[in-house]
DNA sequence: GTCTATACAACGATAGAC
DNA sequence: GTCTATCGTTGTATAGAC
């Protein structure tokens, strides 16, 4: 991968800086390899190779396989603000339909081994867990809570959590059937109803 | 530990059969230490020795280490015919009441530790999935839907297990507030319709 | 049959050479 | 900044003692 090794200038050969691509590389492949084979089955000689450096640059530049496994797992191509504006946007008697819309259009594409892996780590690490709380109920399901207006706001907002963190489980790793290969509609007309409810409904 | 040695004859001494007694506190240091320490963080070495016995007897006794995990781990103090009898014991209105009650009943008490580790385990090992699968959807919820006789029975088990699954998660994994520590009727009041919708409603 | 002792390949991590 | 050599530990297989 690196070679490159014929040059001109004595003084600089192969690769130069190579820092940064070296890190991406790292990640790039750290996220496959920890997707497709879990976390001890992608050992991080087999991550390094896949990458083409070596092995102990994962030590060098993430501190061990552990800070790798949570760089390279929990980054999600969401933007926190843009999907905030994207739930709100809208009558809010339509949120939950958005809710798990917008769900569905996120993750199914990555595919269901990305969200097995962030469930797992949170189940390894309480760290992780802080990290999406922080995430998940105060930028997400708080602001939209804030934003409805509705009595026990925190209340609402974990009682949404649950029902989106069970659609998760379900659909993505435990992979029941038929929810785990419902189409998007047929989960809007149950689900949405629930996180309806949940947000601006009557709670009892 | 399993000492019970005294005996006239002397021709054997100290512990006997022990076979039992080794298994038995092999399953017990097992899980502790898996639910304690997580699946890597648990050596065999140090389940061994918190058992009081040989490391080798974890391959001689489960044939490994994974194996004893599951045994360890996925046994959970529950009959499910009792269980499955006492759900369907009342009207069928109250069921999403009973299943959250029941829920939280048997999970409360064992901790969240024990439940975070069988969602690891999940993640971690698909064949763990199919033996919860079995249990959870087959053995539990098919047959509530079946003597509740509405249509779309699978669908409506699998929406079911999306809700009781989020509900562990938020309350035991992730332990997000106030969900986490929000007593039985506050639960109820908030999850049962949800439950008794998906089970005996209308989807739309 | 039940258990102990030992050996081995593979792992994550580290120190220090280029 | 990058890599090589190496260390301690892991899970497991084997041989043999009771």
């Amino acid at each position: 991968m690196n070679e490159g090794s014929h040059h001109t200038e004595p003084k600089r050969r192969g690769r130069r800086t190579g820092g940064e691509d070296t890190k991406a590389a790292l990640l790039a492949a750290a996220r496959e390899v920890f997707v497709q084979r879990g976390y001890e089955g992608a050992t991080v000689r087999s991550i390094a190779a896949r990458a083409g450096v070596d092995a102990a640059m994962v030590n060098h530049w993430f501190g061990g396989k552990e800070a790798l496994f949570a760089k390279a797992v929990l980054q999600v191509p969401i933007d926190p603000n843009a999907l905030v504006e994207r739930l709100l946007d809208g009558p809010d008697e339509e949120i939950g339909e958005r809710i798990v819309r917008n769900f569905i259009g996120i993750w199914d594409p990555i595919g269901g081994g990305q969200f097995a892996a962030m469930v797992r780590s949170v189940t390894s690490h309480d760290q992780v867990a802080e990290v999406l709380r922080g995430f998940f109920v105060q930028t997400l399901l708080k602001r939209i809570v804030t934003h409805l207006g509705a009595p026990d706001g925190e209340l609402r907002a974990t009682l949404a959590a649950s029902q989106i963190f069970g659609m998760g489980m379900v659909r993505y790793v435990v992979r029941f059937e038929p929810f785990a290969s419902a189409d998007v509609d047929t989960m809007v007309k149950a689900i949405a109803p629930t996180l309806q409810r949940y947000l601006t409904g009557d709670l009892g």
